[in-house]
DNA sequence: GCGTGTGAACACATTCACAGCA
DNA sequence: TGCTGTGAATGTGTTCACACGC
Protein backbone atom coordinates (compact mmCIF):
# COMPACT_ATOMS: atom_id res chain seq x y z
CA UNK A 1 0.00 0.00 0.00
CA UNK A 2 1.37 3.56 -0.90
CA UNK A 3 2.83 5.64 1.84
CA UNK A 4 1.49 8.91 -0.91
CA UNK A 5 -2.17 10.04 -0.89
CA UNK A 6 -3.96 8.03 -3.25
CA UNK A 7 -7.45 8.08 -2.03
CA UNK A 8 -7.91 4.54 -1.94
CA UNK A 9 -11.45 4.06 -0.95
CA UNK A 10 -10.58 2.79 2.22
CA UNK A 11 -6.94 4.07 2.80
CA UNK A 12 -7.01 5.00 6.29
CA UNK A 13 -3.44 6.20 6.93
CA UNK A 14 -1.51 9.19 7.04
CA UNK A 15 -1.25 10.74 3.71
CA UNK A 16 2.36 12.13 3.70
CA UNK A 17 2.57 15.12 1.34
CA UNK A 18 4.78 15.16 -1.88
CA UNK A 19 6.81 17.69 -0.62
CA UNK A 20 8.23 15.93 2.54
CA UNK A 21 10.10 12.95 0.44
CA UNK A 22 11.89 15.46 -1.41
CA UNK A 23 12.92 17.06 2.18
CA UNK A 24 14.12 13.50 3.49
CA UNK A 25 16.74 13.40 0.85
CA UNK A 26 17.88 16.66 2.22
CA UNK A 27 17.64 15.70 5.84
CA UNK A 28 19.58 12.57 4.35
CA UNK A 29 22.68 14.22 3.23
CA UNK A 30 22.80 16.89 5.90
CA UNK A 31 22.80 14.46 8.32
CA UNK A 32 25.62 12.41 6.84
CA UNK A 33 27.80 15.80 6.97
CA UNK A 34 26.49 15.89 10.68
CA UNK A 35 27.81 12.67 11.26
CA UNK A 36 31.27 13.14 9.06
CA UNK A 37 31.45 15.65 11.95
CA UNK A 38 30.94 13.41 14.49
CA UNK A 39 28.01 14.86 15.79
CA UNK A 40 26.02 12.06 17.38
CA UNK A 41 22.22 13.88 17.63
CA UNK A 42 20.68 16.93 16.34
CA UNK A 43 17.93 18.91 17.46
CA UNK A 44 14.51 19.81 14.98
CA UNK A 45 15.53 23.12 15.55
CA UNK A 46 19.48 22.99 14.73
CA UNK A 47 18.50 20.73 11.66
CA UNK A 48 15.80 23.33 10.37
CA UNK A 49 18.19 26.37 10.46
CA UNK A 50 20.73 24.53 8.74
CA UNK A 51 18.52 23.86 5.50
CA UNK A 52 15.99 26.92 6.18
CA UNK A 53 12.91 24.70 7.45
CA UNK A 54 11.04 25.64 10.07
CA UNK A 55 11.77 23.40 13.39
CA UNK A 56 7.75 21.80 13.17
CA UNK A 57 8.43 21.44 9.71
CA UNK A 58 11.09 18.76 10.58
CA UNK A 59 9.43 17.55 13.38
CA UNK A 60 6.11 16.53 11.68
CA UNK A 61 8.16 15.25 8.24
CA UNK A 62 9.72 12.50 10.72
CA UNK A 63 6.45 11.92 12.26
CA UNK A 64 4.87 10.97 9.69
CA UNK A 65 6.90 7.96 9.25
CA UNK A 66 7.03 6.82 13.50
CA UNK A 67 8.61 8.38 16.61
CA UNK A 68 12.05 8.55 15.46
CA UNK A 69 13.07 11.67 18.40
CA UNK A 70 14.08 11.95 21.93
CA UNK A 71 12.40 14.25 24.32
CA UNK A 72 14.94 16.65 25.44
CA UNK A 73 18.16 15.18 22.92
CA UNK A 74 16.74 15.67 19.71
CA UNK A 75 17.32 12.94 17.11
CA UNK A 76 19.97 10.21 16.37
CA UNK A 77 21.76 10.74 13.22
CA UNK A 78 23.26 7.72 12.70
CA UNK A 79 19.63 5.85 13.87
CA UNK A 80 17.53 8.69 11.61
CA UNK A 81 20.17 7.88 8.72
CA UNK A 82 19.18 4.43 8.71
CA UNK A 83 15.00 4.97 8.75
CA UNK A 84 15.51 7.64 6.39
CA UNK A 85 17.20 4.69 3.96
CA UNK A 86 14.88 2.47 4.91
CA UNK A 87 11.62 5.13 4.06
CA UNK A 88 13.54 5.66 0.63
CA UNK A 89 14.85 2.55 -0.37
CA UNK A 90 17.97 3.06 -0.22
CA UNK A 91 18.97 0.82 2.70
CA UNK A 92 20.00 -1.66 -0.60
CA UNK A 93 22.10 -1.10 -3.69
CA UNK A 94 20.00 0.11 -6.22
CA UNK A 95 21.74 -1.36 -10.21
CA UNK A 96 21.64 1.38 -12.54
CA UNK A 97 21.77 1.96 -16.72
CA UNK A 98 23.16 4.47 -18.24
CA UNK A 99 21.42 5.03 -21.61
CA UNK A 100 23.22 7.73 -23.85
CA UNK A 101 27.32 8.10 -23.62
CA UNK A 102 27.69 11.68 -25.05
CA UNK A 103 29.23 14.68 -23.44
CA UNK A 104 26.70 14.19 -20.35
CA UNK A 105 26.35 10.65 -20.15
CA UNK A 106 30.45 9.96 -19.71
CA UNK A 107 30.37 12.97 -17.12
CA UNK A 108 27.95 11.11 -15.38
CA UNK A 109 30.16 8.18 -15.02
CA UNK A 110 32.35 9.50 -13.40
CA UNK A 111 30.60 11.02 -10.88
CA UNK A 112 31.23 9.72 -7.72
CA UNK A 113 28.10 10.84 -5.67
CA UNK A 114 25.90 8.14 -7.39
CA UNK A 115 27.66 5.72 -5.34
CA UNK A 116 27.49 7.33 -2.28
CA UNK A 117 24.17 6.96 -2.14
CA UNK A 118 23.38 3.25 -2.99
CA UNK A 119 23.08 3.36 -6.81
CA UNK A 120 25.53 1.49 -8.81
CA UNK A 121 25.90 1.75 -12.72
CA UNK A 122 26.43 -1.32 -14.03
CA UNK A 123 26.79 -0.91 -16.93
CA UNK A 124 26.14 1.82 -20.26
CA UNK A 125 24.22 1.87 -23.74
CA UNK A 126 24.22 4.14 -26.93
CA UNK A 127 23.48 3.81 -30.21
CA UNK A 128 26.28 5.75 -31.72
CA UNK A 129 28.99 3.20 -33.04
CA UNK A 130 31.79 6.04 -32.44
CA UNK A 131 31.37 5.20 -28.84
CA UNK A 132 30.39 1.66 -28.95
CA UNK A 133 33.06 -0.48 -27.62
CA UNK A 134 34.47 2.37 -25.94
CA UNK A 135 35.55 2.55 -22.09
CA UNK A 136 34.74 5.02 -20.01
CA UNK A 137 35.54 5.12 -16.64
CA UNK A 138 35.80 1.36 -16.36
CA UNK A 139 32.58 0.61 -18.23
CA UNK A 140 32.47 -0.32 -21.97
CA UNK A 141 29.78 0.67 -23.71
CA UNK A 142 27.73 -1.24 -25.38
CA UNK A 143 24.70 -1.30 -27.96
CA UNK A 144 21.37 -0.28 -26.94
CA UNK A 145 19.64 -3.46 -28.44
CA UNK A 146 21.91 -5.37 -25.49
CA UNK A 147 19.48 -3.39 -23.09
CA UNK A 148 17.03 -6.15 -21.87
CA UNK A 149 19.49 -9.03 -21.55
CA UNK A 150 21.16 -6.59 -19.32
CA UNK A 151 17.90 -5.36 -17.47
CA UNK A 152 17.24 -9.16 -16.93
CA UNK A 153 20.66 -10.07 -15.90
CA UNK A 154 21.75 -7.40 -14.03
CA UNK A 155 18.46 -7.13 -12.45
CA UNK A 156 18.40 -3.01 -12.86
CA UNK A 157 14.87 -1.05 -12.53
CA UNK A 158 16.44 2.34 -13.01
CA UNK A 159 17.73 4.11 -15.89
CA UNK A 160 19.21 7.49 -16.68
CA UNK A 161 18.59 9.03 -20.01
CA UNK A 162 21.19 11.28 -21.25
CA UNK A 163 20.54 11.67 -25.08
CA UNK A 164 19.95 14.50 -26.88
CA UNK A 165 16.42 15.67 -27.14
CA UNK A 166 15.23 14.51 -30.51
CA UNK A 167 16.19 11.07 -29.79
CA UNK A 168 14.84 11.05 -26.71
CA UNK A 169 11.17 9.44 -26.70
CA UNK A 170 12.88 7.03 -29.21
CA UNK A 171 15.10 5.62 -26.29
CA UNK A 172 12.48 6.02 -23.31
CA UNK A 173 10.74 3.47 -25.08
CA UNK A 174 13.05 1.47 -25.57
CA UNK A 175 14.01 1.59 -22.03
CA UNK A 176 10.16 0.98 -21.13
CA UNK A 177 10.33 -2.00 -23.65
CA UNK A 178 13.11 -3.58 -21.48
CA UNK A 179 11.32 -4.01 -18.23
CA UNK A 180 12.91 -0.73 -16.58
CA UNK A 181 10.52 1.50 -14.31
CA UNK A 182 12.23 4.52 -13.73
CA UNK A 183 13.48 7.05 -15.72
CA UNK A 184 16.22 10.02 -14.08
CA UNK A 185 15.91 11.88 -17.20
CA UNK A 186 18.39 14.48 -18.37
CA UNK A 187 16.86 14.88 -22.02
CA UNK A 188 14.90 18.58 -22.05
CA UNK A 189 11.68 16.86 -23.09
CA UNK A 190 8.74 15.61 -21.94
CA UNK A 191 8.85 11.79 -21.92
CA UNK A 192 5.45 9.85 -22.71
CA UNK A 193 5.79 6.62 -20.68
CA UNK A 194 2.94 4.38 -18.81
CA UNK A 195 1.90 5.32 -15.18
CA UNK A 196 3.68 2.22 -13.98
CA UNK A 197 6.94 3.55 -14.71
CA UNK A 198 8.29 6.76 -12.71
CA UNK A 199 10.36 9.69 -13.98
CA UNK A 200 11.94 12.64 -12.32
CA UNK A 201 12.93 15.14 -15.02
CA UNK A 202 16.52 17.41 -14.80
CA UNK A 203 16.32 19.70 -16.78
CA UNK A 204 19.82 21.85 -16.64
CA UNK A 205 18.56 25.00 -18.68
CA UNK A 206 15.59 25.00 -16.96
CA UNK A 207 17.30 25.24 -13.55
CA UNK A 208 19.57 28.05 -14.74
CA UNK A 209 15.55 29.83 -16.10
CA UNK A 210 14.59 29.32 -12.63
CA UNK A 211 17.80 31.33 -11.03
CA UNK A 212 17.86 33.88 -13.50
CA UNK A 213 14.03 34.68 -12.61
CA UNK A 214 14.88 34.27 -9.03
CA UNK A 215 17.78 36.55 -9.71
CA UNK A 216 16.28 39.18 -11.65
CA UNK A 217 12.83 39.24 -8.49
CA UNK A 218 15.70 39.90 -6.13
CA UNK A 219 16.79 42.56 -7.82
CA UNK A 220 13.59 44.54 -7.87
CA UNK A 221 13.05 43.60 -4.03
CA UNK A 222 15.55 45.86 -3.17
CA UNK A 223 13.15 48.82 -4.29
CA UNK B 1 7.99 44.97 -6.62
CA UNK B 2 8.33 41.37 -6.82
CA UNK B 3 5.52 39.41 -8.61
CA UNK B 4 6.18 36.65 -5.92
CA UNK B 5 4.16 36.81 -2.39
CA UNK B 6 6.28 38.73 -0.29
CA UNK B 7 3.78 40.01 2.31
CA UNK B 8 4.75 43.49 1.87
CA UNK B 9 2.43 45.95 3.73
CA UNK B 10 0.77 46.83 0.80
CA UNK B 11 1.43 44.87 -2.21
CA UNK B 12 -1.99 44.03 -3.45
CA UNK B 13 -0.70 42.57 -6.84
CA UNK B 14 -1.77 39.31 -7.39
CA UNK B 15 0.55 36.86 -5.29
CA UNK B 16 2.09 34.01 -7.79
CA UNK B 17 2.91 30.50 -6.14
CA UNK B 18 6.43 30.19 -6.32
CA UNK B 19 5.07 26.21 -8.47
CA UNK B 20 3.62 28.26 -10.94
CA UNK B 21 7.44 29.74 -12.03
CA UNK B 22 8.62 25.97 -11.98
CA UNK B 23 5.82 25.28 -14.50
CA UNK B 24 6.55 28.13 -17.17
CA UNK B 25 10.04 26.98 -17.66
CA UNK B 26 8.08 23.76 -18.44
CA UNK B 27 5.57 25.57 -21.23
CA UNK B 28 8.27 27.20 -22.68
CA UNK B 29 9.91 24.27 -23.67
CA UNK B 30 7.16 22.64 -24.91
CA UNK B 31 6.05 25.36 -26.81
CA UNK B 32 9.29 25.47 -28.45
CA UNK B 33 8.67 22.35 -29.42
CA UNK B 34 5.90 22.84 -30.86
CA UNK B 35 6.72 25.73 -33.04
CA UNK B 36 9.32 23.49 -34.40
CA UNK B 37 6.76 21.00 -35.18
CA UNK B 38 4.77 24.23 -37.20
CA UNK B 39 2.31 24.47 -34.43
CA UNK B 40 1.06 27.85 -34.34
CA UNK B 41 -1.61 27.71 -31.48
CA UNK B 42 -2.37 25.57 -29.03
CA UNK B 43 -5.21 25.11 -25.98
CA UNK B 44 -4.78 24.89 -22.29
CA UNK B 45 -6.55 21.71 -22.59
CA UNK B 46 -4.17 19.90 -25.07
CA UNK B 47 -0.87 21.76 -23.66
CA UNK B 48 -1.59 20.28 -19.86
CA UNK B 49 -2.82 16.90 -21.55
CA UNK B 50 1.09 16.76 -22.68
CA UNK B 51 2.66 18.35 -19.60
CA UNK B 52 0.13 16.22 -16.82
CA UNK B 53 -1.81 19.26 -15.81
CA UNK B 54 -5.55 20.14 -15.44
CA UNK B 55 -6.26 22.90 -18.28
CA UNK B 56 -7.42 24.95 -15.35
CA UNK B 57 -3.98 24.87 -14.21
CA UNK B 58 -2.41 26.12 -17.14
CA UNK B 59 -4.99 28.61 -17.77
CA UNK B 60 -4.95 30.01 -14.46
CA UNK B 61 -0.93 30.09 -14.11
CA UNK B 62 -0.68 32.53 -17.20
CA UNK B 63 -3.82 34.41 -16.38
CA UNK B 64 -1.38 35.65 -13.27
CA UNK B 65 0.65 37.61 -15.25
CA UNK B 66 -1.48 38.97 -18.36
CA UNK B 67 -4.43 37.77 -20.76
CA UNK B 68 -2.66 36.11 -23.24
CA UNK B 69 -5.08 33.50 -25.12
CA UNK B 70 -7.66 33.80 -27.67
CA UNK B 71 -11.30 32.24 -26.84
CA UNK B 72 -12.40 29.69 -28.97
CA UNK B 73 -8.59 29.47 -30.47
CA UNK B 74 -6.59 29.04 -27.83
CA UNK B 75 -2.81 30.70 -27.38
CA UNK B 76 -0.46 31.59 -29.81
CA UNK B 77 2.91 30.10 -29.15
CA UNK B 78 5.17 32.74 -30.76
CA UNK B 79 3.56 35.11 -28.33
CA UNK B 80 3.44 33.19 -25.38
CA UNK B 81 6.65 31.72 -25.82
CA UNK B 82 7.89 35.73 -25.73
CA UNK B 83 5.57 36.29 -23.01
CA UNK B 84 7.21 33.91 -20.95
CA UNK B 85 10.67 34.79 -21.68
CA UNK B 86 9.78 38.05 -20.86
CA UNK B 87 8.48 37.05 -17.50
CA UNK B 88 11.18 34.55 -16.49
CA UNK B 89 13.83 37.59 -17.37
CA UNK B 90 15.65 35.21 -20.13
CA UNK B 91 14.61 37.78 -22.99
CA UNK B 92 17.99 38.51 -23.29
CA UNK B 93 21.35 37.02 -23.05
CA UNK B 94 22.53 36.20 -19.61
CA UNK B 95 26.33 35.69 -19.02
CA UNK B 96 27.21 32.45 -16.87
CA UNK B 97 30.69 31.86 -15.54
CA UNK B 98 31.53 28.39 -14.44
CA UNK B 99 33.25 27.58 -11.04
CA UNK B 100 34.96 24.32 -11.22
CA UNK B 101 36.33 22.32 -14.53
CA UNK B 102 36.37 18.79 -12.91
CA UNK B 103 34.22 15.77 -14.39
CA UNK B 104 31.34 16.98 -14.63
CA UNK B 105 32.29 20.70 -15.08
CA UNK B 106 33.90 20.00 -18.34
CA UNK B 107 30.67 18.64 -19.67
CA UNK B 108 28.54 20.96 -18.51
CA UNK B 109 31.15 23.47 -20.84
CA UNK B 110 30.37 21.35 -23.88
CA UNK B 111 26.19 21.26 -22.73
CA UNK B 112 24.49 23.64 -25.83
CA UNK B 113 21.09 23.54 -24.42
CA UNK B 114 22.66 26.59 -22.25
CA UNK B 115 22.80 28.97 -25.14
CA UNK B 116 19.57 27.33 -26.59
CA UNK B 117 17.52 28.92 -23.64
CA UNK B 118 19.83 32.64 -23.51
CA UNK B 119 22.93 31.54 -21.55
CA UNK B 120 26.42 32.57 -22.70
CA UNK B 121 29.18 30.54 -20.03
CA UNK B 122 31.61 33.68 -20.80
CA UNK B 123 34.46 31.89 -18.33
CA UNK B 124 35.45 29.17 -16.22
CA UNK B 125 37.65 28.98 -13.12
CA UNK B 126 38.91 26.43 -11.09
CA UNK B 127 41.77 26.27 -8.26
CA UNK B 128 43.60 23.04 -9.67
CA UNK B 129 46.86 23.66 -11.28
CA UNK B 130 45.96 20.85 -13.32
CA UNK B 131 43.36 22.41 -15.09
CA UNK B 132 44.26 25.85 -15.51
CA UNK B 133 45.66 27.05 -18.52
CA UNK B 134 43.58 24.16 -20.31
CA UNK B 135 40.78 24.40 -22.82
CA UNK B 136 37.46 23.06 -23.24
CA UNK B 137 35.10 23.50 -26.18
CA UNK B 138 36.74 26.80 -26.70
CA UNK B 139 36.95 28.06 -23.41
CA UNK B 140 40.60 28.42 -21.41
CA UNK B 141 40.53 27.95 -17.42
CA UNK B 142 41.50 30.99 -15.54
CA UNK B 143 42.33 30.64 -12.16
CA UNK B 144 39.75 31.36 -9.43
CA UNK B 145 41.54 34.54 -8.17
CA UNK B 146 40.42 36.24 -11.29
CA UNK B 147 36.84 35.84 -10.56
CA UNK B 148 36.02 39.09 -9.04
CA UNK B 149 37.56 41.17 -13.02
CA UNK B 150 35.92 38.27 -14.88
CA UNK B 151 32.23 39.34 -13.56
CA UNK B 152 32.84 42.80 -13.47
CA UNK B 153 34.73 43.10 -17.02
CA UNK B 154 31.58 40.43 -18.29
CA UNK B 155 28.69 41.73 -16.62
CA UNK B 156 28.47 38.45 -15.20
CA UNK B 157 25.52 37.64 -12.45
CA UNK B 158 25.05 33.79 -12.42
CA UNK B 159 27.51 30.98 -11.60
CA UNK B 160 27.28 27.26 -11.97
CA UNK B 161 29.37 25.82 -9.21
CA UNK B 162 30.20 22.07 -9.81
CA UNK B 163 33.42 21.41 -7.41
CA UNK B 164 33.32 18.57 -5.00
CA UNK B 165 31.52 19.18 -1.71
CA UNK B 166 34.35 19.85 0.59
CA UNK B 167 35.43 22.23 -1.78
CA UNK B 168 31.54 24.08 -2.23
CA UNK B 169 31.32 26.38 1.43
CA UNK B 170 34.91 28.11 0.39
CA UNK B 171 33.81 28.30 -3.86
CA UNK B 172 30.74 29.60 -2.76
CA UNK B 173 32.19 32.45 -0.39
CA UNK B 174 34.37 33.61 -3.53
CA UNK B 175 31.47 33.69 -5.74
CA UNK B 176 29.50 35.98 -3.23
CA UNK B 177 32.42 38.36 -3.06
CA UNK B 178 32.62 38.85 -6.73
CA UNK B 179 29.40 40.21 -6.47
CA UNK B 180 27.46 37.53 -8.19
CA UNK B 181 24.04 36.72 -7.21
CA UNK B 182 22.67 33.57 -8.54
CA UNK B 183 24.48 30.39 -8.12
CA UNK B 184 23.16 27.03 -9.34
CA UNK B 185 24.78 24.63 -7.07
CA UNK B 186 25.89 21.16 -8.50
CA UNK B 187 27.94 20.30 -4.86
CA UNK B 188 25.92 18.19 -2.69
CA UNK B 189 26.26 20.67 0.05
CA UNK B 190 23.56 23.18 1.41
CA UNK B 191 25.03 26.44 0.94
CA UNK B 192 25.01 29.59 3.58
CA UNK B 193 24.45 32.50 1.42
CA UNK B 194 23.38 35.95 2.17
CA UNK B 195 19.76 36.57 0.81
CA UNK B 196 20.47 39.24 -1.38
CA UNK B 197 22.55 35.78 -3.35
CA UNK B 198 19.71 33.39 -4.99
CA UNK B 199 20.54 29.57 -5.04
CA UNK B 200 19.15 26.88 -7.32
CA UNK B 201 20.21 23.26 -6.39
CA UNK B 202 20.69 20.42 -8.20
CA UNK B 203 21.79 17.22 -6.79
CA UNK B 204 21.93 14.45 -8.82
CA UNK B 205 22.02 11.55 -5.76
CA UNK B 206 19.24 13.33 -4.20
CA UNK B 207 17.58 12.79 -8.02
CA UNK B 208 18.11 9.36 -8.12
CA UNK B 209 16.66 9.17 -4.66
CA UNK B 210 13.50 11.04 -5.28
CA UNK B 211 13.22 8.09 -8.63
CA UNK B 212 13.95 5.21 -6.31
CA UNK B 213 11.34 5.98 -3.47
CA UNK B 214 8.55 6.76 -6.16
CA UNK B 215 9.77 3.17 -8.02
CA UNK B 216 9.72 0.98 -5.01
CA UNK B 217 5.96 2.99 -4.32
CA UNK B 218 4.88 2.43 -7.54
CA UNK B 219 5.66 -1.40 -7.18
CA UNK B 220 3.72 -1.91 -3.68
CA UNK B 221 1.09 0.21 -5.20
CA UNK B 222 0.43 -3.22 -7.98
CA UNK B 223 -1.35 -4.44 -4.49
C1' DG C 1 -19.22 24.56 -30.57
C1' DC C 2 -14.77 25.58 -28.65
C1' DG C 3 -11.90 27.82 -25.45
C1' DT C 4 -10.44 31.64 -22.22
C1' DG C 5 -10.57 34.12 -17.58
C1' DT C 6 -11.94 33.99 -12.93
C1' DG C 7 -14.40 33.94 -8.31
C1' DA C 8 -15.68 30.41 -5.15
C1' DA C 9 -14.98 25.86 -3.26
C1' DC C 10 -11.97 22.60 -2.12
C1' DA C 11 -7.69 20.10 -1.09
C1' DC C 12 -3.24 20.22 0.47
C1' DA C 13 0.81 21.84 3.25
C1' DT C 14 2.83 24.50 6.94
C1' DT C 15 2.92 26.66 11.30
C1' DC C 16 1.25 27.33 15.96
C1' DA C 17 0.84 26.16 20.48
C1' DC C 18 0.89 23.11 23.98
C1' DA C 19 0.80 18.40 26.47
C1' DG C 20 4.05 15.18 27.85
C1' DC C 21 8.55 13.02 28.48
C1' DA C 22 13.78 12.80 29.76
C1' DT D 1 14.94 23.10 31.06
C1' DG D 2 15.12 21.22 26.45
C1' DC D 3 13.00 18.89 23.10
C1' DT D 4 9.55 15.78 20.71
C1' DG D 5 4.83 14.63 18.84
C1' DT D 6 0.50 16.28 17.44
C1' DG D 7 -4.34 18.38 16.98
C1' DA D 8 -6.05 22.77 15.57
C1' DA D 9 -5.56 26.96 12.98
C1' DT D 10 -3.74 29.12 9.31
C1' DG D 11 -1.92 29.77 4.84
C1' DT D 12 -1.11 28.29 0.04
C1' DG D 13 -2.20 26.01 -4.23
C1' DT D 14 -5.46 23.59 -7.30
C1' DT D 15 -9.77 22.51 -9.30
C1' DC D 16 -14.64 23.52 -10.36
C1' DA D 17 -18.02 25.62 -12.77
C1' DC D 18 -19.69 29.10 -15.35
C1' DA D 19 -19.95 33.88 -17.74
C1' DC D 20 -18.35 35.59 -21.73
C1' DG D 21 -16.04 35.99 -26.43
C1' DC D 22 -14.83 34.04 -31.08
Amino acid sequence: MSILSQNSEDDKEPVVPKAVISRLSLYLRELQHLIRDDQQTISSSKLGRVLGFTAAQVRKDFAYFGQFGYPGIGYRCEELIGQIKKILGTDRIWPVVLVGCGNMGQALLGYRGFEKQGFHVVAAVDVDPKVIGKQFHGLTVAHIDTLSTIVIQQNVSVAILAVPAKAAHEAAELIVKSGINGILNFAPATLNVPKTVSTVEVDLAMELEQLAFSVYQNQDDSN
